[in-house]
DNA sequence: ACCGACCATATGAAGTTCGTATGATACCTT
DNA sequence: AAGGTATCATACGAACTTCATATGGTCGGT
């Protein structure tokens, strides 16, 4: 926990250091969203598709205009994202039970071992990258980036209403 | 830094919150990538137009050929690209002096403080955020997030390559 | 049983992407 | 110094994507 009261010096350390996260963030960002890219064409797929399919595995089963909401995109545009996942084999589309105008979209894993070929470089990069922290440090970061997805959820959240 | 050997128990810890950090971590890359695109889509731009221009005022001035290596987009899309960039007044096109066939990108800053509003609530957020970490955890975070991003372009080098 | 609201998708115009072609310029090799 | 090859940025066009709006089916309140 930050305590009460910091000195002068300490005031402009955390400064210093929280400026540098925030741009370092900005730069993560274009990072993985350019790696996200080299992703999706390996796939056969856009990049905002792998954003959906994502959402469906984390929070599915959902109907289309709940993945609309959530991800903010275009009614019109996300069935053209689901007909790709839908084609591709990465996702089915049910009816729902009980109401017949919906439909309940379902994350299926028959390419899940394809993907996490294409993830292992990541993934074994983090791994390697994560040994160097201690078990606090690691409770610290975990905590830092979820709390960030958050912001950034609120964040797009009030850029799609405005 | 982590000691030199650890009980059973730390290492069940250990592991458990690096698969935590590592699946938070795509979550915030698709919760970026989304706010990336309303953010695009409020200043008239593709999703990766933005990142084009980020790494322009990071690392420019820098060639078109440049950029490219840099992200792994094709040549032709890029030129789209600049074209966007170029007629929204977010960059301009030099050309070299040495090279005559050779072109310099250049960031403009006239849209910066519309750009910046369109970040504010995104920088409000993370600035509550990072109140509540000590200077030693933010420059843990800083460091995270700046050998995260590293791991990220190898990762997607090797995609690009492969 | 009606009617306004909602769900998913169809439609088509405008725009984007990407393999390939082009024209200009640079540089290496002899 | 001239020829040939490589590299630079962009043009071209086919295939595809996006998005405003329209459509047809279904739901729920009255």
């Amino acid at each position: 926990m930050a305590p009460a009261a910091e000195d002068a010096e300490t005031k402009r350390q955390r400064r210093r250091t929280s400026t540098a996260i925030k741009e370092s963030l900005r730069e993560l960002s274009v990072q993985l969203s350019l790696f996200n890219h080299q992703l999706s064409s390996h796939v056969d797929l856009r990049d905002s598709d792998l954003d959906c399919l994502d959402v469906i595995q984390r929070h599915g089963p959902l109907s289309p205009t709940a993945l609309v909401r959530r991800t903010g995109l275009h009614a019109a545009t996300m069935t053209g994202i689901l007909d790709r996942l839908e084609k591709g084999g990465w996702i089915a589309r049910d009816r729902d039970s009980v109401d017949r105008r919906a439909v309940v979209l379902r994350a299926l894993r028959e390419r899940n071992p394809e993907m996490f070929r294409l993830y292992s470089g990541m993934n074994t990069s983090m791994d390697k990258l994560l040994t160097g922290y201690t078990v606090d440090e690691l409770e610290t970061i975990a905590d830092f980036v979820r709390r960030t997805t958050e912001a950034g959820k609120s964040a797009t959240d009030d850029l799609t209403a405005g």
